[in-house]
Parts: structure tokens; sequence; C-alpha cells
DNA sequence: CACGTAGTTCGATCATGGTCAAACTTCGAC
DNA sequence: GTCGAAGTTTGACCATGATCGAACTACGTG
């Protein structure tokens, strides 16, 4: 049976009391998930999945997300046909403290160092 | 050549200008080293390679710390035939600050969690 | 309804990395 | 020198996960 017409689709996400160190760290572990949330903080503001620069096809960037929302790291929600994705900043703060804040920046420290 | 008599053997670090954050995640995003630097962080102070409990082999138990040493985590130095383990607490602050701490209170609420 | 856009699902491929046992090296002690 | 203890090296095995293209679904618009 198909979903009434007014209800958006709907998007799981993890209780954070769920999410593991493990979970994090195997999320932000991948390269491509790291740029995906440095420029989640970068911008500030929730960002749909089709404006993100990174370096993979579509199907690829559909699973990092994935990836990334269940590990608790970030949330998602329909918008018509796109989907809008922000950082679960004071959440992460909550269950793990520091941790999201140092990853974001040592990964600008990081990415910055690489660059030309 | 063998080595002069009364020189022990060396064991190589990387500089932590070296160091990235992709190799420092690669090498605590593996629960068996997670706990092996908990131990270390717990402990206070070094610890030869043989006194960690962890369920690996020895040879297993080597390659990890190997990837610890080389993720710019831990520094190695022999006493005899043990071989001792620090943290590079210190320097692993300035190049990625708040980020050890992070990860080692992290993961003394994950464990402390799934604990009987 | 037809179309285009946004994202998903599926199946296959392929590289990486954790694991072990066995043979080896290095050192201290006797 | 011989022995035992502490680690290392090597080679093989195997599970996991990143990747893609192709076919698919869901929504807004005309």
């Amino acid at each position: 049976m198909p979903r009434p017409r007014t209800a958006a689709r709907m998007v799981e996400h993890p209780a954070m009391t769920d999410v593991t160190l493990q979970h994090v760290l195997e999320a932000l572990v991948d390269p491509v998930r790291r740029t995906v949330v440095s420029q989640l903080a970068q911008a500030g503001q929730d960002i749909s999945c089709g404006t993100f620069d990174v370096p993979v096809s579509r199907s690829t960037l559909t699973h990092h997300f994935n990836v990334l929302r269940e590990a608790g790291v970030i949330r998602q929600y329909y918008v018509g046909t796109t989907k809008m994705n922000a950082l679960r900043t004071d959440e992460m703060n909550e269950r793990f403290p520091g941790l999201l804040p140092a990853l974001i920046a040592a990964s600008a420290e990081d990415t910055a160092s690489s660059a030309a």
C-alpha cells in the first residue's frame, strides 16, 4: 500500500543512545564522508544531497549518506524530491563530548595542509 | 653489519607534521587498537607489548602496534627483550587539539555502556 | 498524464585490512 | 654456548566495504 498523498517520505534515525563510538569512527574514517561532514559544518545550514562537491557517483553518495545517518552523525529529511542533510551537532556533543568539533577542526587542518 | 653491542634496537617514528587525520582515524577505528590506547591511557605509564589484555595472537598484536606507531599515536622503545609503549599525548594534542582526549573519553563511555 | 529531476536499489567487482600459525630473531640469564 | 622469553616476519585466508552502471521510484510542473 502506497503512502497517503500528503505525508512526506520518512527517514529512520537511530536514537543517540544506540549510537556507538565504533559506528561514528567507521563513518568518519572514510575521506568522502568526512568531506560531506566538513562541507555541512562549513555551510552552517542544511544542504541537499545533490549539492555536495564529492568525486563519486550518485549511488555511492547515497551509500555514504546512509552510513552517516545510521551512525547518528547526520539527520535527513525530504523536501519534495530533494533530501536535506543536517549535522546532529548538539546530540552528538552530548553523547561524545568534544568529539565531533575536534574531528571537524582536525579535518579542516588536515585538508588545509594538503591544499595547493 | 650488526649493530654495536651497547646500542638498543631502534624504532622509527613519524614526525607529527607527517601524521594525517586519515592515519589517526584508520588506526583508531579498530576496536583492538582502541583497547590498547585505552589501557595505555588508563595505566598512565608505559606498558610492554606483552602485558596488554587483548584477544588476538602475538603476530596480530605486533601488527596493531605497528599501525598505531606509524599513525603517530604511540611511541615505542626497547628495554632488553621487551618493547615499551607510550601514548604521544602532548604531541597529538598539539597536532589535533582535543581529538585524542575526546576519543579516549568516548572510548571509555562506549565500553562502559556495553559492560556487564 | 507526460516529462524531467532527485535520489534509491540491486548486483557485481575489487582492494584493503584483520587474522592466524609457523619459522625466525634478539636479548638476558645460567 | 644454550636455553627460554618477547617480539617479528612471512604467507595465506577471508570478511568487509567502497565503487560503479543500470534500472527503478517519487515528486513537482506543465
